[in-house]
DNA sequence: ACAAAAAATGATCAACGATCAAAAAATATA
DNA sequence: TATATTTTTTGATCGTTGATCATTTTTTGT
């Protein structure tokens, strides 16, 4: 089955992703294992092993593209300078993006290094991108605060985002409710409390 | 090794779950095997299977002992009338939770049943609790709202929270930043807005 | 045509979840 | 007490997994 001259390195392992994602998206990670990924690519488990380091490896490079086509699916078109239009966007695209990739953005967050390991640099820069997205999208609403603060404040804007759809999609929340309604209610208030400190009304962070 | 005079099935099950707490505790789900927890309570591995359907089912029962555990810690005191206060003490003591028993925090939501499997009723209920006393707390704020609101609202509030303290203790989200300062920005905006709905404001949601 | 380098192979290992006939222990019946 | 019945425990067994690495195969360089 070897196919050496088929495919060069960067080919191979683009392939056993391609599998991998394919593996995920109808089954989740639970359906991952690196024989699966061998035979479905028409390889050995050995050539799995000699381009990835393990398997906590090739699931860590497959949820690094996830990362990246989220990217995308938040980038694809202009997000516009009226900070709360592009945030309420920034919201919608988000809640589309784990609604038609349920498996592969659950993949994200289930998975957690083993002992002693942590995650790759590369890692955390996709999610600074991210981060960027959002940074930049609200910063109209908090000019008068420093990047840091603004950072901060895209921080707590992403975990909330991610967590109500995260309890939302694992069915944690006891709830049928929408995670795109929770997060509706959540803007709305954020939205409210940012125009109230921009009007001097609320209390400082 | 068979002890079957020392412990009843209630005894023997308890004692089950706390060799597997304290796994977990130490080394998180991925430490958490049917033998060990077997070898540490003196049994072998078929007794585990007479008293668990299988691994997931002793997973979700420890992670409802979790839930309960947390329940506690969130009414260890009364959380008073005033609803700001209230609100701000219950976030205190669930940070406090996670950051005392990370790892079986995290498995509650590390945790995923296999494809076909839901989660038992009783972890929904055990939801609805917790989610109860959110919605208790914020009750006075929302005194011209409906129950279903109010809930709804105290769902976009959980939910928030969590994915704060679920990024932050993934290390997922590029920051050292802590999930107390963010939870804290958190509600001064939310908090801001429901004060501006209350003067209204804020737009409907 | 030959040698050197690179890559693919698959047998092998330890460990896992799960099963279930057999053994052991506790309980019920006489 | 002695025997039968029920309950519980056992551990060998199965199929599968992640991971390794000496061997084989293929490609590249001379």
């Amino acid at each position: 089955m070897g196919r050496r001259s088929d495919h060069s390195r960067e080919e191979l392992a683009a392939l056993a992703l391609d599998a991998a994602r394919k593996i995920v998206e109808l089954e989740g990670l639970r359906g991952l294992t690196a024989r699966r990924v061998a035979r479905d690519i028409g390889y050995t488990i050995g050539t799995i092993y000699n381009h990835f380091e393990n398997l906590d490896d090739l699931i860590m490079r497959l949820n690094g593209q996830t990362l990246d086509a989220l990217y995308t699916a938040l980038t694809q078109t202009p997000l516009g300078n009226e900070p709360v239009a592009a945030i309420r966007s920034l919201t919608e695209r988000y809640l589309r993006f784990t609604s038609q990739n349920p498996r592969l953005w659950a993949s994200l967050f289930e998975f957690h290094p083993s002992e002693g390991q942590g995650l790759p640099d590369w890692h955390g820069e996709k999610i600074l991108m991210l981060l960027g997205l959002v940074e930049r999208a609200l910063a109209p609403l908090l000019a008068h605060r420093t990047e840091a603060q603004r950072l901060h404040c895209a921080r707590v804007i992403w975990s909330s985002l991610h967590g109500i759809c995260s309890l939302e999609a694992s069915g944690k929340m006891a709830a049928t409710e929408s995670a795109a309604a929770m997060a509706d209610t959540f803007l709305n208030y954020l939205l409210a409390g940012l125009n109230a400190e921009a009007a001097g009304v609320a209390s400082t962070v």
